[in-house]
DNA sequence: TTTT
DNA sequence: TTTT
């Protein structure tokens, strides 16, 4: 059935990349996409929608985009369920991206912490889609420590591959 | 900035049609959207999604569609989160329906309990879009009784108008 | 760059299925969608959009749906010029589907000319997507006669493939 | 039904900013949306959509962005048709804008002729959307001279409103 | 808490 | 050249 979904907004931290024990590249963001209009207090909320994207081009998000950098996304909406600690049954809802195009690298971390970068405006005519190629299996490592501070205790499991 | 969402799927329950205190219509209600992909096992799995709607196309979608109907949605993502009766943060995503489509009104409310509907196929023609007229302040009585069930206590006041 | 198009409209004919040399199949089709309010003349108008479909997704369309069927488009814009036989440059603007979903089969050549179809409804959980397969290189004939009366003269060679 | 497109481009040329008769702004521009694959000879190509939006966001899209700008689309396909000069019918289908954001103003008229323009970056925050407001009638004078040198002859009355 |  |  029909879902589509399409963002453009800014990246609310750096994106998280992880693999899955078969070594697929998935990464965690969420983009803050400002609302066109003001609230009764006169102010321009936001609203935090979490994504996911799978392999390479979750690796280049990671690799190209950081923290406020400007991105579109073109996806669908999934949601799913877990029990947490308190055995209480918590509800996600999340964009599983197709493809994210990068609009701006304001502040990203090709031009910060790798210096040398050549400045914003050369990412914008690359977009990054999801290929069905199989995973690569490759010399990848397990996700390790950095435990995840977000509401989605996701362990990655080969499961959750979107097909 | 860019917020799109586009949906078909079928309605979970009949749609939730309540009141704001200025007398406001605003229906909440969830559609199915099955993927179009097997899971591992095999099965067709969907997106459980909750959307909101406001004023005239809350009543129509309440009048004539109900459980099982198969609706459109145009809308954008929404995100709010408030403190639960356990004092712990819940974040909450929601399609805020600009207009839906009625296409099949199967298991409708016109259908069922109203009788003598002219059965379906009657509304694929019919969209109702919400309109930027004002708060029409009418007769309606507040939303009374029908405790909210759902993960959403919304108490529903004028500050929940979506412009 | 973004690009996406979501639409829900009525086949105005059946669609026109071909195949390329090398055996891709491919159909042409116009979907008529009503627009959500009327003109000057209080007449609800509509906009026929002509759309493309390539692979198994083509053979099923034309296989289950005709004039008059009720379907969604998944797809992105795409723009083409050619010279007419006066010499004169015509613009083309039409839509490749990505998947296109079946929300009613009426009129449907399933249940007109191929006579025992077990009657509309049975589609719309099926939807069908343009998988990243080779072409089949089968045992499919060239495209014959049916000379092509639209505006958008078409001899298919491997090179319309859309990736 | 159903019809939502949207893009992400960039201005072939300045917008084309008119009045109606009753001095209403409309103005016409088009977007390149560069293909996110490479064709046969490993070139990026791009599609050239033909757009028009309305009113105030019609001004302000003239104002501030010009030749080069980047933009995000958010719309609907209208199709129409007309009768050329030699008796022959031509077929066009544009987007007809609900909203445009503006992502980056390379090239923008007020950077350039306007001088003093403090540079990008300034104006992804603004969305100009048309509103339902009454046409403003008000001092605008009729659209003059310019010629069409487009495709499409358009010779603006408010029959062309699209509410 | 989920629809066909 | 258009569908319900």
């Amino acid at each position: 059935m029909l879902n589509r979904v399409v963002l453009v907004g800014r990246l609310t931290k750096d994106p998280d990349l992880r693999y899955t024990a078969s070594g697929v590249a998935v990464a965690n963001f969420t983009i803050a996409v400002n609302r066109p209009f003001s609230n009764q207090q006169g102010e321009r909320e936001a609203d935090f929608i979490n994504c996911v994207i799978w392999r390479k081009p979750a690796e280049n998000l990671a690799n190209y985009m950081g923290k406020g950098s400007l991105i579109g996304v073109d996806g669908r909406i999934q949601t799913r369920s877990y029990d947490n600690q308190d055995g209480q049954r918590v509800y996600v809802t999340e964009i599983v991206a197709d493809s994210v195009q990068f609009l701006e690298s304001r502040n990203s971390k090709s031009n910060q912490s790798q210096g040398g970068g050549q400045g914003s405006g050369s990412y914008q005519d690359n977009q990054y889609q999801n290929q069905q190629q199989a995973p690569s299996n490759n010399q990848y490592s397990q996700p390790t420590g950095s435990p995840n501070d977000s509401m989605e205790p996701i362990d990655i499991s080969d499961d959750d591959l979107p097909f």
